[in-house]
Order: structure tokens, then sequence, then C-alpha cells
RNA sequence: UCCGCGGUAGCUCAAUGGUAGAGCAUUCGACUGUUAAUCGACAGGUUGCUGGUUCGAGUCCAGCCCGCGGAGCCA
């Protein structure tokens, strides 16, 4: 029978069976392949220890000078780093391993034998931008291993998280004719005789999808053509944009923080040893088990003159420093960076701030009846420097209000009357929200830098590798 | 675009204006229980570029190039 939990491998038994490192400790006393890559070599004259890695894990092979040939003693002895091997060897338990078994070799089997691998081996990150240009490499080391680990399964448990609730994948397009938003910069490519703009949000689209599914979830990559350089900016990345037809305010609120309680609840039970290697502080992560506070933009103007003030007060030369450049921007306008962290210090896990001004949101988001000078929009601020992880909202579902917004940010008409039909045809109160699963993973794994969370990084000077 | 910091060996960093240095990595050697092993040895350089001051510049001055961090904008 077809079982998913494992590749196809060789059935011949006159050949030991291959498993992976992380299957190892199940198969004491059998002699197996292991097939990967040297990871570390450390010995003696008399006696070899091979570090091994094949993406799964690390383990130990012993190589003992009586074990095997000479000739194959003396290759081990000399294989550079990340030489690929296949080892066949007993595994035996070993209390001393971190993964409780280690390797006895029969037999070693050199692919290639690699000679000047470019990056040593070294837990620091000393110059990302070197290591950056060897990308490619670099994945293999265990500190951006264990972080694209966490990627993968928070990727996964959005996925789940929706699939769970009932809502419909809705794949928004990448070339799209205009600005959705109007004002950031978009880049710009030759389409044919024409030009296209890469999608720097899906959201537009998801508001179709809501109208036809009710509930969408748009998850793709996204692209910024800002020119900002700072550890929470990439150019190229990817965000998960639900989108829910007869959903308000509160209950987008709820959606939100239900979803990133789910997301990193389960990095946590999924990604221990990844989060051990990076030697993550996980206390502020488990904090989602609580309720986020809901400060609506004028409450959070009063607490960040409060916090100003405390800061200030404090005596702590970092705080002093920071109460510098809280509320800089001024009264009733958008939160700076040194705001969102003062709002993460001060409340210690993720916040919702709703209710901005209408002037500093986008043209799309419904005024708050009971003030239109603010819109009901909501932004998630995750803690420890992060800053905001999800932008979001109820949408304008008024069409004659809508027209005169795309009058007043002189979006061309043309380019987006077809959005406007969706107010013409049975418009109903919606909304839902962006979140950039490159800092939720910067978040969860408490990253220096954004650039580590995905694979390929592209930021306004890195197009290689 | 603006502000700040930086550029010396493959990497991380030293060097009052006076012979260009160390640790790690590489290469070679020693060791039968190492966990980023340890110990010993060899090798490794157009000090970002151009010009200037000086008997003498990695160091001082001017200009340029490149990188990083932050602001703005945003997820």
């Amino acid at each position: 029978m077809f079982d998913p939990k494992h590749e196809p491998r060789n059935t011949n038994h006159e050949t030991p069976m291959h498993y992976e490192i992380r299957e190892l400790k199940d198969h004491v006393g059998e002699i197996v392949d292991v097939r990967g890559w040297l990871y570390n070599r450390r010995g003696s004259g008399k006696i070899l220890f091979l570090q091994v890695r094949d993406g799964t894990g690390t383990v130990q092979a012993v190589m003992g000078k009586n074990d095997v040939s000479e000739a194959e003693f003396n290759i081990g002895k000399g294989l550079g780093n990340e030489s690929s091997v296949i080892v066949t060897a007993e595994v035996k338990t070993e209390p001393r391993s971190p993964i409780g078994v280690e390797l006895h070799v029969k037999k070693l089997n050199v692919l290639q034998d690699v000679k000047d691998y470019p990056i040593q081996i070294s837990e620091d990150v000393p110059n990302i931008d070197w290591l950056l240009d060897r990308r490619h490499l670099w994945v293999r080391s265990k500190v951006p291993h264990a972080i694209l680990k966490v990627r993968s399964e928070v990727v996964q448990a959005i996925r789940e998280f929706y699939y769970q609730r009932g809502f419909v994948l809705y794949d928004a397009p990448i070339f799209t004719p205009a600005s959705c938003e109007g004002v950031s910069t978009l880049f710009e490519v030759p389409y044919f005789d024409e030009k296209a703009y890469l999608t720097q949000s899906g959201q537009l689209y998801g508001e179709t999808g809501a109208m036809a599914f009710g509930k969408v979830v748009v998850f793709g990559p996204t692209f910024r053509a800002e020119k900002s350089k700072t550890r929470r900016h990439l150019t190229e990345f990817w965000m998960v944009e639900p989108e829910v037809a007869f959903l308000e305010l509160d209950g987008i609120m709820d959606l939100a923080e239900d979803q990133v309680r789910y997301v990193v609840t389960r990095a946590l039970d999924k990604c221990k040893e990844e989060l051990k290697i990076l030697e993550r502080d996980t206390s502020i992560l488990e904090r989602v088990a609580e309720r986020f506070p809901r400060v609506s933009y004028g409450e959070m103007q009063g607490v960040l003159q409060k916090l100003k003030a405390d800061f200030a007060a404090s005596g702590d030369e970092k705080l002093v420093k920071l109460s510098g450049d809280i509320l800089k921007n001024g009264l009733g306008d958008d939160l700076g960076a040194a705001d969102e962290t003062a709002v993460g210090i001060h409340y210690k896990r993720p916040v919702m701030i709703h209710r901005y001004p209408s002037e500093v949101k986008a043209f799309y988001m419904k005024r708050d009846p009971a003030d239109p000078n603010f819109v009901l929009c909501v932004d998630v601020i995750a803690p420890e420097g992060v800053g905001e992880v999800i932008g979001g909202g109820q949408r304008a579902d008024d069409l004659k209000y809508l027209e005169e917004q795309v009058i007043k940010h002189k979006i061309p008409p043309e380019t987006i009357d077809w959005y406007l039909d969706l107010r013409r045809f049975g418009s109903v109160p919606h909304g839902g929200f962006g979140m950039g699963v490159e800092r939720c993973v910067q978040w969860i794994t408490g990253c220096e830098h954004v650039r580590e969370t995905i694979p390929f990084p592209r930021t306004i000077y890195r197009t290689k590798p």
C-alpha cells in the first residue's frame, strides 16, 4: 500500500535499507544506508567521527581504523566538509548522542570529495551580506535551516487554518493593470505592446471572491518597489489575505486574532527543535494564548503619551532613547517604528490597533459611522520590535463614496471600474486583512533580519543568487 | 531622498604617523570517544579607488565607489 510518509525505496533486501536520519532511532541494531553530506569531521589517527546530515537531522558516524579497509579510512580522514556520502553502518544506541543513536560504519561510499567548502561551521552570523551572496549553500547551515523549517510549518499552518474554516483558496494575478492602492511604488514590466505591474496586494481580487464564495483566502507573492532599507522590508514577500462577505470590523479582528494564535501555537508545538537551535526565548510567544488587547488609535495616542513619559523617566538608557522618538509623527498621523516598538514593550504580546484617521489609510477603507474622521481598520502589531504583521479592515461598500475616493486619489477610472462593479451588483459589508508571512516568521524565530526568513530574499540591492 | 556607521588575510577583528598582526577556516602532521574536539607547523595581504600632506600614510586631508543600520513608506 502507498505510504505517504515514505519516499519510494530500494526494496532489494540484499542491499541495506535506506533511512532518513530522523528515523534512525527506530532501527537500532539494523544495518542501514544513510545518504547525505559531511557536516563536520573530527578524529584521531585511529578513529574518525563523521557528522553526516541529510536535511532531516545530523548523526555521528564512527569509523574505527579496523572497521573498514585502510584505503577507506584514509579517504574518510581527508574528506572535506559537504562531501556527499552514502554510509553503510549499524545503528547503535549512544547516550552521548543528541539523537540517542550513532552509526558504526561498515562501508563508506564517497560520491564526491569536496575541497574548500566556502562556509565555515559557526553559530554566529557575522556578515549576513557575505553569507547571502552564498545563500544557495548557506541554507545547509544550522541556523538558516531551522528558520526555513519554521517558515514551512507557518505556511502549512496558515493553509490548514483557512481550510478548516471553509475558506476557498482564491489565487490573485501577479500581473496587474495598475496600482491597487495608488500610492506605493509598483514594479513595471513590459507586457507585449503594453505595460503591466507586479501585484502589491491581492486584496481587490479577494473581494471579488468574497462576493462569489463568501469566504476566500488569497495566498501568494507580493512585490513592492519601495526603497526601504530596514530589517523589516523585502521587495518580494508572501502575503496571506483572507476576505469575507458580511464580516464587520469586530469579526475581522476575531479572525486575525484566531489566525495569529493558531499559527504561533502550531509553530511552538511543531518546531521545538528548531526554536531551540535558534535559542528563541518563547515566553512572549506563549502569551498569544491570552486575548490580544484591542485599542483604538485615539486611545493609543494617550497610551503612547504615557509611555513616552514613563520611558524618559525610567533611567534605562535604551528606553530613554526610544522615548525621544515616540509620537514623533505627531497626533493624527500614522504610528512610526518607535511607536510600534513601545507598544510591544508595554503589552508584551500582539496588539490590535483599530480605527486610524482616514487620511493615513487606503482609499477603500470604510468610514467609521460613529466618527467619519476615522476608518474601520485594524493593524496587528507584534512585539519585540517586529512591528506591523497584519493590516486590514472593513471595506467601503457604498458606491457613491468609493467613486469619490477614486477621484480624490486620482486613480484612473478605467483601471478600477471592475472593482466598483462589486458595489453595483449586490454590495454587502465585508472585509479582511493581509499578513506578511516573513514578518510572522521573523517574530516566531526571533530573527534580526526579515531577509533570513525566505530562501532567496529580494531587497533593493539584491536580486542574486 | 535624508541621517549615522563602516571598508585591513577566505571570515571576525587588532595595529600613538615609524618592519602588516591575532583568532577561526584552509593545507600538512600527532592523538581510539570527539561534540564548533584539542595540540603543533606551514601558508595566506595592491589595507575599497584616485589624488594630496609628509623623510615616512592602514592611520591625516579631499573627492569618489561600495556596503550596513535607521528614518520615511509599508506587511
